[in-house]
DNA sequence: TCACGATTATACTGGCGAGTAAACAACGTC
DNA sequence: GACGTTGTTTACTCGCCAGTATAATCGTGA
C-alpha cells in the first residue's frame, strides 16, 4: 500500500509541493475512510460492520483507520453529520427559493427524499439513536432540530399564504419526513425507479393526499 | 426463581392439574421471554442486547433462554412475526369492514399507526433486514407481503369506488406506511399526545395531504 | 545524507457475547 | 420410593471486535 504513485498536478508554475499538499492528502484519506465507512454502515448496519472490514476494503489496515479517526462512534457521527449538513443545506437553499409555500417545501422534500436514497444521507435515515454515544446524539438532535425548524417555517409560510393546510405542523412534519427517511430503508437502485421519480412522487403524494378531490371526501367528514 | 406460587385456578372441579397445564406453562414462559426481548430490542437494537441481560431481567440465567429458542435469530424472528401477525388480522378486519375505500383505509391506516407505537409491532418497525438471518427475512419478507397485498386492495377499492385517487398504488403504499413505520422511531410514550392522537393525525395528514385545497393547488398544477 | 515527524503495519490485549456441556433441581409417573 | 423427564444453573469455550503498543516505513526539510 505504498503511496509509489505521484498525484497529476495542476498545471501549476511552482515545481515545489505546496506544504499544504499532506494537509489536502490527508483530508483525502479521511474522507476515501468515511465514504467507504457509509457504505457498510448502510448496508450491515453500524454493530455488524467491523472495522477490520472497512480497513480490508481499502488495502489498508485498522490502526490507518484509528490515525484518522479516534474511534468508531466518531465514524459514524461524522457520517450523520455530513448527511444532515447536506440536507441542512438543501432545505436552507429550497427555503430562500422563489415561489409559494407549498412550491418551496415541494423542492424541499423532493431534494431531502433523494438524498435518502443513498449515501450519508441514508445513513441519516438508517441510524437509530441507540446507534450513537450520548454525547454524539446529542450533536445530532441539534442538527436535526435545525433542519425540522427549516421545514416547519416552510410549512407555515405555506399556510400564510394559502397554499398549505395542516392542522399541526410539528406533528405534519413528522409525517412527511418519517414518510421521506423510510425512503433510505426501501429504495433499490437496481430498482425499475429512479431516485428523482420514487421522491417525485413520494412528495406528490404527500400533498395531493390519498383522498379523492371530491365533494364526498371533504376535510373533517 | 422457583415457581413457588400455584396460579388461582378457574372454578374447575377437578382438583388434579391438567396434563396440558404444563404445557401452558410451557407457553406462558416462552411468551414472557418474547414479551421482555421485544423491549431490549426495541430500546436497544437487536445486535446491542445480550440475552444475559434479558435473562437477567427475568430472573432466569441465560441457558433458560436457550430451553425455548433455539438461538438469538429466532427470538427475534419470532418478535417481528408477532407483529406482523397483529398488523395482519388488523388490516384483514379494516379491509372486511364497511364504508368505501376511503374509510376502510382511514380505519386500516390508523389501527396500523397505533401499533407502531410499541411492543412486537414497533418492533417490525425498527428491524432492519440486516439484522435477521437470511432465512428469517425471507419469512419476513413474505408476511410483510401479504400486509402490503391488503393495503394495495383497500387502495384499489376506494379508487374504484371514487374515494381514493392515487397516481401509482405500490409508491403510494410504500410512503404511507413508510410515515406511519417511522413512528417505531419517534413516538414517545412520555409525550403529550397519545399513541391513537398521533395515529389520527397523521392517517389525517396523509389523506388530505399538504396543499390548501383550492383552485391555485389543482392537481398536476 | 540524516533526523524527525507522519503514516502504516504487526502483534496483541481485553472484554463481550452467542452458544453449550454437564450438573443439579424440580416435577410427574409408575 | 425410584426413575425419567423437564427446567434451570454453573462453568465454560470460542470467536469476534474495539482499541492499542510498538515497530517499520515513508516523506520532508535542513
Amino acid at each position: 500500500m505504498r503511496t509509489g504513485s505521484t498525484a497529476k498536478r495542476s498545471p501549476d508554475v511552482s515545481p515545489w509541493p505546496k506544504p499544504e499538499q499532506r494537509e489536502i492528502n490527508r483530508a483525502l484519506k479521511r474522507e476515501a475512510v468515511l465514504l467507504r465507512a457509509v457504505e457498510f454502515f448502510n448496508e450491515k448496519g453500524f454493530h455488524a460492520t467491523s472495522l477490520d472490514d472497512v480497513a480490508l476494503s481499502l488495502n489498508v489496515t485498522k490502526p490507518t483507520i484509528y490515525h484518522y479517526f479516534a474511534n468508531k462512534d466518531e465514524i459514524l457521527f461524522a457520517c450523520v453529520q455530513r448527511g444532515l449538513e447536506e440536507i441542512g443545506q438543501a432545505a436552507q437553499a429550497a427555503e430562500q427559493a422563489g415561489g409559494n409555500g407549498l412550491q418551496r417545501l415541494r423542492a424541499l422534500l423532493i431534494d431531502y427524499a433523494m438524498m435518502m436514497s443513498d449515501g450519508f444521507g441514508a445513513c441519516v435515515g438508517r441510524t437509530p439513536d441507540h446507534a450513537l454515544s450520548a454525547e454524539s446524539l446529542s450533536r445530532i438532535k441539534a442538527l436535526k432540530r435545525d433542519t425540522d425548524a427549516i421545514v416547519r417555517r416552510v410549512i407555515e409560510a405555506g399556510m400564510a399564504d394559502g397554499s398549505i393546510a395542516v392542522a399541526d405542523v410539528r406533528l405534519t412534519t413528522f409525517t412527511a419526513l418519517g414518510a421521506l427517511n423510510w425512503i433510505s430503508r426501501w429504495y433499490d437502485p437496481a430498482g425499475p425507479l429512479s431516485k428523482r421519480e420514487i421522491a417525485e412522487h413520494s412528495v406528490a403524494t404527500l400533498i395531493g393526499g390519498l383522498a379523492a378531490r371530491s365533494d364526498s371526501n371533504r376535510r373533517g367528514e
